[in-house]
DNA sequence: CTGTTAGCGCTTTCAC
DNA sequence: GTGAAAGCGCTAACAG
């Protein structure tokens, strides 16, 4: 048995013979362009859907000629996910490069709305395509529909606008990822009863929202063992987030889970490893080991604190696939490729200690 | 702040001025073909590195004109891995055929190493490159390397030679996915003791054995109060399966894990489901919901499973993501591109019922 | 050993 | 509306 799964082999010429005009016709054709009578048209059309003609990429490619710019805006700051995004761009600087691809940075303050529709209005026309990391509010929603309509390609980043008219989002579904913690925690606490803690960024981001929402979902339905305990707005800040788990961790000696929804985490380890405090309130050396733990994303020090046993699982977003996606879906939609949709999804990973990429 | 990752707009001209030479010389070098002398190789590859020079991809893989030809050698069979693979092959027709990529599905007795090598022999010259599903045995070892030798891009694929000179492996660590699958067993078995049941297809299998071992070391290391019972061997059969586990659950009342290191899933669920058995020995009715259950793969049944509380975790390898690295590997591979390591390594993924593909 | 040259299959002017 | 023709940046003969 061998099945052939690709054939064809024609050309433009071949489609031209056949359809009885020349090549620039065919073309027009192919690209919607304007200029063409509409009986040709379907002429045309008939005979590139007859032969099922693929165009050849790479001729294509080739005789464009000029390059093609992409651009990714992201949160300004010493951000480790930007930083992460950047080392991924990175790695793949050869790959770009070989095929007269241009990428670049650009950082905003993606948390003010007004700022950041700024930012986009005035990149118009600049770029072929653009990967943001969006705010959902209406003035960005507008700014990113503007783009889209001068012809930008625009996909979405990690956080959607899913009101805008955005080609694509690269992301996550952050309720189901909440709803993957909260099954893991009260799946991994097991018969034991108890508190669960939750430590957030802001209940103001979308994400965290998100995924607090999902978290809950799983945790009311199916854990009636469990009580949630009020969300700690830690402002992804490790002091913070470590003051205000280490009182309630203080206040509650039984809580068995805990759930940190951001980052911050530093502070939420050590207000775990907090020996003092743990000797006053359990009598043990540390609960560290006692308190199911469930973050997101993997970072070296989350790395290390799933190794450690100090972190259960962590839930991820796979930063080097979101941004080799973002790049191959800003390609395809410029290059009016179809997009391999079971490729560029990305999926919620849980990461345990043994299965660390 | 802006900064572009990939400048670059050179040409093999601008290269074969700077070096003193002709377009076909610094084309030699490129490649590595003979007939140059040193000191000229030296001149150009200096004037490459001096430039980080990039060869245009598309322009190169125009000027080849012939179309590449690749195939997957797979089991034969009614296999449903081999269906998903082809069927993921499918959903990328039109990007292999706009890449002018044929790619053909070869089935042969897998399980038979002479017959894999003489299959694998039998295509040598045929193809720019071979994804196989190998067995890890002396004669198909010397096959892959001979068809190294002879210039083909050989992949292994979910089933590995590391002693072969096959240029990449598309898979799992199979050691770390049993590692994981022991880890998710004892930490979703909770503060309960007893004994644990391994369903295998057959020890002999490479795969399946790695898994083994590594959900051993874990459960030895980690869950002393859980007791590892001897490897039922189901042969990947439902009926086998089955009838295998029900005796064993029969026998042994404080069976508290599963792990099904293979297929035979339907048989396994129907053990651990089957009420009349599970009324006699237990009292309860039905086993499904109070043993934990970890496989392996996303199926339309483990998926079902998954969701109905009966299974808990499934181990996947991603079969789509497998199908296209296995491609695009061979691709870089015959364009003589570097490989993205981070894309194209497959991860273990672990699967529950929130956070299903 | 090295250089010249004719394309590969498209896109894009520029004519008609 | 439509067509002819000049490349895009390589590869692969074929000359020398």
């Amino acid at each position: 048995m061998a099945e052939t799964l690709a054939p064809t082999a024609l050309t433009l010429k071949d489609i031209a013979r056949e359809a009885g005009v020349s090549l620039a016709t065919v073309d027009r054709v192919l690209h919607n362009r304007p200029g063409v009578r509409p009986d040709t048209v379907r002429r045309v059309k008939d005979a590139i859907a007859r032969n099922s003609f693929q165009p050849h990429v790479a001729a294509a490619e080739l005789a464009r000629g000029r390059a093609r710019r992409f651009a990714f805006v992201m949160p300004s700051g010493p951000n480790p996910f930007m930083q992460q995004i950047e080392a991924y761009l990175g790695e793949m600087a050869a790959w770009l490069s070989a095929r007269r691809l241009n990428v670049e940075m650009i950082a905003t303050d993606v948390f003010e709305p007004a700022a950041l529709a700024a930012s986009l209005e005035a990149l118009s026309g600049d770029y072929d395509g653009l990967a943001v990391v969006a705010l959902d509010h209406p003035s960005v929603r507008a700014a990113i529909n503007d783009l889209v309509d001068a012809g930008t390609k625009v996909v979405t980043l990690v956080s959607d606008v899913p009101s805008s008219r955005r080609h694509h989002y690269v992301g996550i579904d952050n309720i189901a990822a909440g709803r993957t913690a909260g099954a893991l925690v009260g799946r991994l606490v097991g018969q034991r009863s108890g508190k669960v803690a939750i430590v957030a960024g802001s209940q103001g981001l979308r994400d965290h929202a998100e995924r607090i929402f999902g978290f809950n979902q799983v945790m009311g339905s199916e854990f009636p063992d469990l009580s949630v305990l009020p969300v700690l707005e830690g402002r992804d800040d490790d002091g913070r987030s470590e003051q205000l788990l280490a009182r309630l961790l203080g206040k509650h000696p039984d809580i068995v889970g805990l759930y940190n929804v951001g980052a911050g985490t530093q502070g939420v380890a050590k207000a775990l490893n907090d020996k003092a405090l743990n000797e006053k309130t359990s009598g043990a050396a540390g609960r560290d080991k006692q308190v199911v733990f469930v973050g997101h994303d993997v970072t070296a020090l989350t790395r290390r604190l799933l190794l450690q046993g100090v972190m259960d699982a962590a839930i991820s977003q796979n930063p080097g696939h979101e941004a080799r996606a973002a790049v191959r879906v800003l390609l395809a939609l410029a290059r009016g490729e179809p997009i391999l949709s079971e490729q560029e999804k990305i999926r919620i990973d849980i990461v345990m200690r043994d299965n660390l990429p």
